[in-house]
DNA sequence: TACCATGATTTAAC
DNA sequence: GTTAAATCATGGTA
């Protein structure tokens, strides 16, 4: 009723004398006057405005009577046409300097992100490219597919659940204006409302709506980067090798120490035996090469026990060999049992080197490892490869770290498929 | 909980 | 693209 009564006071500055009023509108003259009678009119309009405001204190059907009374005045267009335009000049002029709003650049932020990641924008594989980037970006793309795939899926998942929040939201808006314009309608006929008005009512709703979209935006980013922390996470999670696959790998590593460079082929051999990805022997190798290098003395305990143990092979395939050979004298050395055939590889014959006493790489040898050495050598000795072995042993040189400390025979191939070599044996990198 | 071992990542050089 | 080197981060253990 306050805004009536404002209207009614703003209404008793208007003179619709002289069949004009405030703002230059032209009234008709009222019924029953011939329009000389100035105080016959503001009569009449007072016991209009009368009647407005006292519609309320009657019963339903008296108000309706006088509804339908007021409608069918003949005063009723031009008062209205007065009051709608007292109405525009005043509150809703306020708001219309709020009206053209510059997009808001944190929903534009929102929006570009969603597109970025698959969310928002035509379906393109549940940000695939997102996943792709990230596993990427862990330098084992392809070993990252079960990850890669849980990350789609639940991309997937956020973007259904987006899609599905956004077109409840519109609905919801669309309904709800709908519903406002048709009530803004109906009510236009008793109350000043112009279609200017509904329409700005229309753009308030959206506002509203649209900031509820934007929480919904909001949410689904944060959604996005917890799972993308996650699966960044993820990718850092350790687990240690099986105490199997680091021996696979450390006898690679000693038996090959001149030059530790598995080559592609070895890497890839030697992460089907491991059960690890050719990244994980990549990272394995990279990270012993330089821990070795660092700090030899730590490592030299663990060389003498996989140089011991490379040596064990080495009899056992010796003595395979001799009794291959004494069974059958025409059949030639067809290999070793052992699963990479190490026993032959010039690397052996360093660590033996050096389990004999000799200087390896500067480090002592325990006396543990000597009685290790010894009872290798009466195992050996027994075998008829020994002297061979031994001999062979001219073919090489001192091999491992050099001065620069670089390998020192990096550039060469550090083994040759050696005549116990088999068809499952791995061989080392020829190309460093 | 501190400490060490170790797998993974990053950066720069080649 | 591979590697060395540095660094990070987690697992295991005393």
């Amino acid at each position: 009723m306050d805004d009536q009564a404002r209207i009614m006071q703003s209404l008793g500055g208007v003179s619709l004398g002289g069949h004009s009023v405030q703002g230059g509108m032209a009234l008709p003259p009222p019924h029953g006057h011939d329009g000389t009678d100035g105080d016959g009119r503001k009569q009449d309009i007072g016991d209009i405005l009368h009647q407005i405001m006292t519609i309320t204190d009657q019963s339903l059907d008296e108000a309706q009577a006088k509804k339908h009374g007021l409608n069918c005045h003949r005063m009723k267009p031009a008062l209205f046409s007065v009051l709608c335009e007292i109405k525009e000049k005043t509150g809703l002029s306020i708001r219309g300097a709020q009206e053209e709003d510059p997009p808001d650049p944190q929903l534009m932020r929102l929006d570009n992100m969603l597109l970025a990641e698959g969310v928002a924008g035509p379906e393109k594989g549940g940000g695939s490219a997102a996943a792709a980037a990230a596993a990427a970006a862990s330098g084992a793309a392809g070993d990252n597919s079960i990850e890669h795939s849980d990350y789609r899926a639940k991309l997937t998942q956020i973007r259904q659940i987006y899609h599905t929040e956004l077109e409840k939201y519109e609905q919801a808006c669309n309904e709800f204006t709908t519903h406002v314009m048709n009530l803004l309608r109906e009510q236009s006929r008793t109350r000043p409302i112009s279609p200017k008005e509904i329409e700005r009512m229309v753009g308030i709703i959206h506002r509203k709506f649209s900031s509820i979209q934007m929480q919904l935006k909001q949410s689904t980013c944060e959604a996005v980067m917890i799972l993308r922390s996650r699966f960044l996470d993820a990718r850092r999670k350790r687990r240690n090798f099986s105490k199997q696959a680091t021996e696979i790998l450390n006898e690679y590593f000693y038996s090959h120490l001149s030059n530790p460079y598995p080559s592609e082929e070895a890497k890839e051999e030697l992460a089907k035996k491991c059960s690890i990805t050719v990244s994980q022997v990549s990272n394995w190798f990279g990270n012993k090469r330089i821990r070795y290098k660092k700090n030899i003395g730590k490592f030299q305990e663990e060389a003498n026990l996989y140089a011991a143990k490379t040596a064990v092979n080495a009899a056992h395939a010796a003595a395979a060999a001799v009794q291959s050979q004494a069974n059958s004298p025409t059949t030639p050395n067809s290999g070793s049992s052992g699963s990479f055939n190490l026993p032959n590889s010039g690397d052996m014959f360093l660590s033996m080197q050096s389990l004999n006493g000799d200087s390896y790489q500067g480090a002592q040898v325990g006396a543990n490892v000597q009685s290790q050495v010894d009872t290798l050598r009466h195992v050996i000795s027994q075998t008829a490869g020994y002297n061979d072995a031994l001999r062979g042993n001219t073919m090489y040189s001192p091999h491992g770290l050099n001065a620069n400390g670089g390998w020192q025979d990096a550039t060469t191939p550090s083994s040759v498929i050696s005549p116990t070599e088999g068809p499952g044996s791995v061989h080392s990198d020829t190309s460093n």
